[in-house]
Parts: structure tokens; C-alpha cells; sequence
DNA sequence: ACCTGAACACCGTTCAAGT
DNA sequence: ACCTGAACACCGTTCAAGT
């Protein structure tokens, strides 16, 4: 993990690549800032020459995702003109959608922090574009934006998840919660019962989110698009 | 707001309640498990014997705010039967959204939670029986939910928000500020412009919120609605 | 200009001791 | 049983000092 290399001297660019880097590989609580030198193989104190202290560290993490996002835009062919906005947009959200998968912390890390990464407006500008160009009012366009949220930027606030995503062992102890739960919640454990055991469905399993996220930006192209006409 | 009273002793209930007061008026950087024992009259161990430690607090709150959401839903009537799903549903997370409302920092709580408050999962189970007496299949509603996501418990994630909405006094610079975008934003300077500039529109100003929420959620709605005939 | 060591003012939490 | 004081192992950050 470590990447200390005298030869070349810290900088801002570098102190946030490694700090992607750690939060990649261990999570954002890992992020401190004197585990962060340590890693340059620096003292802690010196990081404030290049980062205005850990708030500034961390907008420049979100900013460096957002970087990332343009650059997976970039690639997928998402300036389609007129009548294919719907193809465009998608391909864009899904582009976005893989830096996230790359990143688990940095949904977290963008809906949380208090001041808005300044390449999101830029990255929203873009957008807005392909909505004009395609007929949106800027009144329709506007609620658009509001009404994509967090898809635009490739995620979903996962507000309904596993109990124990963080590797619980005890089976013993999670499948007696579990039956426990079932009486409390009959229409839960149904459709948990319904969904999990048609072979044939290529979404098999609890919440395979990748169909869930298309089908829920299908419903938000769909509505839009009759919204349009 | 110093709550101390000798008379009643330390409890989960009262040490929950007092820390909901303390969010609501400093924000939860101010939870602080020495701040909450002082709001109580108490030192910070004692907390210790009412509570699991901090991230246990934070569960707490979390499952407190649920439980308010219970308490304002149950006196709305969202109990419809048949046909009348998207009224019901509509009513329900209008109730939710005046808890999130009186208590501004819950949606990053409930969004940062690393476990999901246990109360959260009897709340979507009463969605789902709304969902599933109205004829949706398992599959559809299994959808329906993660499309809802947030918006079920009453808030979207902002992730596009004013640069400095914990106000910003320098009046001058962030003028400056803004014209400086303008030339790199032309599309969302033009649609501020046109949103910001006609009198007779209820949704008058910069993302009214409310508006932007009933929105979406009708969207999502009325193609749940589509989908399931 | 860039980096450092020591120190400061905070955290959450453990632990032995009180009553 | 409930609460306490002192201490521990961390934080982010300031500051004067080095080179």
C-alpha cells in the first residue's frame, strides 16, 4: 500500500491520488489525515501546504470522482442530437454508474458533503444541454434534474439494504432475527420468498441493484419523454 | 437548552429525546457523547449504561425519527383499499416528509447509517401491502420500492444544491462567483434565468423543494401505475 | 518554499473506584 | 445498579523552528 517515493515531491495531485487510493482499498474512516502522510511517507503537517485540512481533502476526493465520471462520459458516445436524448442520457448514467462501482465510499462521500463539488454543475450542464436540445422547456428540463437526483451521477441512495452488509458470520444469530422478522413482516418475507426462487429471472437473488437502477431511469426516461410531447 | 433535572433519572428514552433536541438545534457535528452528557446534567460515561456507545446513539436517533414518521402517517389516512393505491401511498410520504422537515439533518442520518434502523423495515412492509392489495405483483413492487428509495421516508438526496446554503454573507464574491460560472454554464445560467423570472408561478425562486418532490413522485407513480395494467 | 516536532484542544472509550 | 474521575489512544490543527 504504501507509495512513498522520495524522487518525486508531494503535491496536491498526488496526495489526492493516493488518498483514492487508501479509501479504495480500507474506506473513508481509514482516511486520516496522519494516515494519509504516513502513506507519502510525510509527516502529517505537510499535507496543509498542498490541502486546506481534512474538509479540503475531502472535496478534493469528490472532485477527482467527478473528473472520473467526465472521463467515463467521455468514452461512451453519449452527444447524440434531437430525437435520442433518452439513449444519450442513459448511456451517460451508466458510464457514471462504473466509476461508482469502482469507488463504494464515494456515493457517501457526494451526498454528503456541504458544499457541491464544483464539476457537478459543470456535469449537469451537459445534461441540461441534451434536454434543450431535445425540446424540454426550461421548466420541464429543471424538474428533470431534480427528478434524476443521484441517478445522473450513477447511484441511488441505498436506503433499503441487507441487514449486515458488513460480513456477519453468525449465521445462527441472523437466521433467528431473520424468522423472527417474518411474522413482524408478512409482506416483506413473501416477496423475498416470491423473488428469490424463479430460476428463469435473470435479476435472481436479493436485489441485483444494476436492473433495479435501469428500471427505475427507464421509469423516469419514460414519464419525461410523455411529459415532452 | 440545558434539559438537567435531578428528579427524573438517566434513561435510553430521555437521553434519545434530549439528543434529538440537541440535532435539531446545533446539528449532529454538536452530538458529541460528552456535549449529550452535559445537556442531561450527567458525565459522558454514564451514558454508557443507557447506550451502546455512539454509533448505538446514532442508531437510536435513527430509529427515533422512524418512529415519529410512524406517528404522522398513522394521522394521515393512508389506509386506502383497491384502486386508490397512489393516494394512499401519495399521503403517506407527504406525512414522512413533515418529520424530515422538522428535523433537516435526518436524511444524511438515515442515508449514513451503516445498518439500516429495524423500524424502517415494518414501514416499507406496509408500503408493500399497499402495493399488493392493489394487484402489483411481487416482481413490480419488489421494483417499486427501489424506485421510491428515499422518497418513501419522505426526502431525495440533494445532491444538487446552492453552492453556500449554511449562509454565505460575502455577497459581492459569490456574485462574482456566479458570473464566472455563467460563462462555463450557459445552459443552467439560462434556466436559472427563465425558472427565477415569471410572476405567476407557484414554483417561483431557485428549487422549490416541495414542488420538485411531488413532481418526481408522481412520475414515478403514474408509470407504476402504467406498468401495472 | 517546504517540511518538521512538539504541543493544544478536542474526540470515543476503558477501567477501577466509589455509592 | 448506577454514576464518576482519571487515563488511554486516537483525532485535526497551530505554531515556532528548522532547512
Amino acid at each position: 500500500m504504501r507509495t512513498k517515493n522520495p524522487r518525486e515531491p508531494l503535491s496536491r495531485e498526488r496526495a489526492l491520488a493516493t488518498a483514492v487510493t487508501l479509501a479504495d482499498a480500507e474506506g473513508i474512516p481509514a482516511l486520516t489525515m496522519r494516515r494519509l502522510a504516513a502513506e507519502l511517507g510525510v509527516e502529517a503537517m505537510s499535507l496543509y501546504h498542498h490541502l486546506p485540512g481534512k474538509e479540503g481533502l475531502l472535496d478534493g476526493l469528490a472532485d477527482t470522482v467527478v473528473g472520473e465520471i467526465d472521463v467515463a462520459v467521455g468514452r461512451a458516445a453519449v452527444t447524440g442530437t434531437g430525437g435520442d436524448w433518452r439513449t444519450g442520457l442513459r448511456r451517460r448514467f451508466l458510464a457514471a454508474r462504473e466509476v461508482m462501482l469502482r469507488h463504494p465510499w464515494a456515493p457517501a462521500l457526494l451526498g454528503s458533503r456541504p458544499t457541491i463539488p464544483t464539476g457537478v454543475y459543470a456535469y449537469y450542464d451537459g445534461i441540461l444541454a441534451t434536454l434543450l436540445s431535445a425540446g424540454f422547456s426550461h421548466r420541464l428540463a429543471h424538474r428533470a434534474l431534480h427528478a434524476f437526483g443521484s441517478l445522473a451521477l450513477g447511484f441511488t441512495q441505498e436506503v433499503f439494504r441487507p441487514a449486515r452488509a458488513g460480513g456477519n458470520t453468525d449465521v445462527d444469530g441472523a437466521a433467528a432475527e431473520l424468522a423472527a422478522m417474518a411474522e413482524a413482516l408478512p409482506h416483506l418475507t413473501a416477496m423475498v420468498a416470491a423473488e428469490a426462487h424463479d430460476p428463469a429471472d435473470p435479476t435472481l437473488g436479493w436485489c441485483d441493484s444494476q436492473v433495479e437502477f435501469e428500471f427505475t431511469l427507464d421509469l423516469l426516461l419514460d414519464g419525461l419523454e410523455r411529459a415532452r410531447r
